[in-house]
DNA sequence: TCTGGGGTCCTGTAACCT
DNA sequence: TCTGAGGTTACAGGACCC
């Protein structure tokens, strides 16, 4: 039986839900007379791109991660709103305890996608087939948006099948139906296959997963590396043995953030720095983890991008550390007023805080940071986010989108020392003891 | 046309250890 | 003591996903 929404739904244990344009159908259920409107959600600043948009807007050819510059010439009656992931947050929440109400396992991917494993739930809810109706149907009635469903026996062509359902569709892709569904795919159908790996491929021919499928794996894998080659051979043929993971731990946590301008003054970018540790710090401690290893992301104007890694002696959830670690490495990249368009702070290799090993050495870690971050961790969950900040962090002036406004208070036009730069952190940010990494 | 922000994973290289 | 092989880990960069 082809695939379609009638195919049979037997062995089909895995659903993947994607809601459709979620950020932008949750800002047309906010605001009614947005209905059947073109509506882009994303930054509209000059560096601003698209982040969702109604199917009104992708008709004018708008797309998410489209610079906003050229999905406004595209599409110029297009009505424009920033976004508020708190509100996506709180709707995603109730859509994935509406899943989870059907089976423990549901495995999140995003805030508007979840695969979940229905093989245990038939007996009480019906088919995966039924299941999927019924999800569709709540969803509509509960949210006041619509969804895709795809039905599955792999997380991979359920996913593709959610995709092609889309919008607001539903399709079953029966056990014996998965060949065919997928060798008429394009490659960039496969799950790895981006720009690059697509241009790659289609130098060796290759326009179609039928085609990588009947290609020997030894020539993808000379082609595209030992491990991507696999990949693809085994997705080309169905074979995905993945499961439902309910939760995994994240793995790293970070931020970064683009300048409106590129910035040259280094008093803004460690100010940046400074921002982003405590940012880092903050979600670390909410999750319960501490980082081994902090890394730091800096994009120049023209978009050449550095990472740059240390690995601690001591994991940390401190942003005064982290901070500390982070003007280490960019100090060591030795730039001379370049122009960077972005910094990043992330923190690598987590384990969780309880697990973390008692630090007994001489010259361990100074407690005050740590208290002084709990007290803001305990100020913020009472008075909201950004209650407390580091001293540096409240003047008026430091906006980084600002370069060059402020002047330190010991005369020096920027963060610069010894023709270099302070290796002390700004004003006011030093504890009694100097922190150890 | 001019590229966000949150991530994961893979690869190549270098350093280090045995 | 020197050298090389092989394994492991850290780091940097890049591709990819949503």
């Amino acid at each position: 039986m082809p695939a379609g929404p009638d195919a049979s739904d037997a062995g089909c244990r895995f659903l993947h839900v994607d809601m459709d344009a979620f950020f932008a159908s949750v800002e047309v259920r906010r605001r009614p007379e947005l209905r059947g409107k073109p509506v882009i959600v994303g930054g509209d600043g000059n560096r601003g791109v698209v982040t969702s948009a109604t199917y009104e807007a992708r008709a004018c050819g708008v797309h998410s991660a489209m610079p906003m510059g050229r999905a406004k010439r595209l599409c110029p009656q297009a009505i424009v709103v920033p976004g508020d992931m708190r509100l996506y947050a709180e709707t995603s929440a109730g859509i994935m305890a509406l899943f989870r109400s059907i089976t423990p396992l549901v495995e999140p991917l995003s805030l508007d996608e979840a695969f979940l494993d229905v093989a245990g739930a038939r007996r009480r809810l019906g088919s995966p087939r039924e299941i999927a109706v019924w999800i569709r149907a709540r969803i509509e009635d509960e949210q006041g948006i619509t969804c895709s469903v795809g039905v599955a026996s792999t997380k991979f062509v359920a996913k593709l099948a959610s995709t092609h359902s889309k919008p607001d569709g539903l399709l079953v892709v029966p056990v014996e139906g998965v060949i065919r569904f997928l060798h008429a795919l394009p490659v960039s159908a496969l799950w790895g296959v981006g720009a690059k790996t697509e241009e790659h491929l289609t130098q060796l021919g290759l326009r179609s997963v039928g085609q990588v499928a009947h290609t020997p794996l030894p020539t993808l894998q000379r082609a595209l590396g030992p491990a991507l080659g696999a990949h693809l051979y085994a997705l080309s043929w169905g074979r995905d043995e993945r499961v439902v993971v309910p939760h995994e731990p994240e793995k790293s946590i970070g931020s970064e953030e683009t300048f409106g301008s590129d910035v040259d003054d280094p008093a803004v970018i460690y100010r940046e720095l400074l921002r982003l540790s405590e940012r880092t710090a903050a979600r670390l401690r909410s999750a319960g983890a501490l980082t081994r290893t902090v890394s730091i992301k800096v994009r120049f104007h023209d978009f050449t991008t550095l990472t740059r890694a240390r690995t601690l002696r001591i994991p940390t959830d401190v942003g005064q550390e982290i901070f500390e670690v982070a003007s280490q490495l960019y100090d060591a990249l030795g730039l001379e007023r370049a122009r960077i368009r972005l910094v990043g702070v992330r923190a690598e290799g987590l384990l969780p805080a309880a697990e973390a090993p008692v630090q007994l050495l001489l010259g361990a870690r100074e407690h005050g940071w740590r208290d002084a971050d709990t007290a803001a961790d305990r100020a913020a969950r009472r008075f909201g986010a950004g209650a407390v900040r580091p001293a540096t962090l409240l003047d008026p002036v430091s906006d980084p989108t600002r370069p060059g406004r402020e002047r330190r208070r010991d005369g020096h036009r920027d963060g610069h020392r010894d023709g270099h730069r302070a290796k002390a952190p700004p004003e006011g940010m030093r504890p009694a003891g100097d922190s150890e990494t």
